[in-house]
DNA sequence: GCGCATTTTTGCATGACGTGCAAAATAAAG
DNA sequence: CTTTATTTTGCACGTCATGCAAAAATGCGC
């Protein structure tokens, strides 16, 4: 990579950075665009050679995608040829996708919740995001049960995968209402993969659950007594 | 109601039609509030008392609710005892809330389908809104099962929810790609909303199907026999 | 109808956002 | 070093959005 693609790329990199330390200091609506291209030490207008708007350097540089090889496996089929298994395998892929690893990834998703938890007006944009990965998924599921565009099943399956990914996050962000947002600047540990792997996998079970269990289930559970 | 709330409503009504009408004519960012503005013969100013921002006037007035009636029914265990088939009624009974009746509701309906046509920008406004409507449903879960806040269940039957509700227009709208969008000043009819509601019963079976039937269906249903 | 309190509309000033354009600066290639 | 391509920058311009105070409209008691 010559010297132009790499300072450009820094730059962006560092307008992010600058962006995003900036809101979370102060606010959104006390920083201007201005502000975070003087801590750059760049004009204004750079900042606008770069992002189309003051929130697309916040939100970042979209979902991530699944890896190559998550997506491979899929769309052949595997890994289990169990349908929630494997979607699930998928899923778990995107963390390994980013140019640094998992780790990257972590501090990636840490970044954002922060950012929605001091601007909850940027949720709509993350949201946006999320509607872009599920075409990219739609169509894995399509190539991988070899339909065509009639079929609800890719919609369906990809709607219902970045359900499960809005779900788990909200539940890793929810934690306490009020909680202090982890520093984001600390460094991602495994077990904070773990973690969301874990939640992520028990927000699937109980997805399952949900549905094979609950015609039966969940009324005679009422504690009320009257089912 | 006094002369001067009818007045606001009336204003409020008109801006907003205005701004529907002339972005659906000339696209979203060939009008200015000035224009919106000086159709409804009104400052630019007064615009801004209404609304918070040109889209806030075009998204309009957040998604509907569930009627009182459809909220009672549900909330008490029915109608049915099956918590799909009553979620679903419940639901249904968004199209009851408006004002004027389903009538309305079609209408509003028809109005975003045109508009999200033209302007696929705003999806994500429409989105958010959706989420708001999330929280209510997931109290109205919640009421039901009678279950705190840590029970994932309402949550998580939000989720769905809403999910559903999303793929349904996803449906309706996606359509095939390029149809004309219909009048948007046409009136509604029932066959309409009979087409939405079967519409939404399919989405309701498949996703259903899904989850019931899909840990062994699925596979074998690949047509590349490698199964 | 008339004057008075309240609410709504309006104009004006102000700051930020975002884009197009052309000149200056910088990197790459010969 | 010269030439060429890319990037940065300054500037002008229009739009968005908010605060504030004056003006207009409305409702109400008389």
């Amino acid at each position: 990579m010559g010297l132009r693609e790499r300072k450009k790329l820094a730059t962006r990199r560092a307008l992010q950075r600058a962006a995003v330390r900036l809101v979370l200091e102060r606010g959104l609506d006390q920083v201007t665009v201005d502000d975070i291209a003087a801590e750059v030490e760049v004009s204004t207008r750079t900042f606008f050679n770069y992002f189309g708007s003051k929130d697309e350097a916040l939100i970042g540089d979209g979902p991530p995608r699944a890896s190559e090889e998550g997506r491979a496996v899929f769309i052949a089929g595997g890994p289990t040829g169990d349908p929630f298994a494997d979607l699930r395998a998928y899923l778990g892929s995107f963390l390994d996708d980013s140019p640094e690893g998992y780790r990257s990834a972590m501090a990636d998703l840490r970044m954002r919740k922060s950012l929605v938890h001091r601007e909850p007006s940027l949720v709509p944009q993350m949201m946006a995001r999320f509607a872009e990965a599920e075409q990219a998924i739609a169509a894995d599921v399509a190539a991988r049960l070899g339909t065509g565009p009639d079929d609800l099943r890719p919609r369906l399956g990809a709607l219902l995968a970045t359900t499960l990914m809005r779900f788990t996050m909200q539940r890793l962000q929810g934690g306490e209402p009020g909680e202090a947002p982890a520093e984001p600047d600390a460094p991602a540990t495994a077990e904070e993969r773990a973690a969301l792997e874990r939640s992520f996998d028990e927000t699937f079970e109980a997805l399952r659950a949900f549905f094979t269990g609950a015609a039966g289930a969940s009324p005679s559970e009422r504690p009320d007594g009257t089912a």
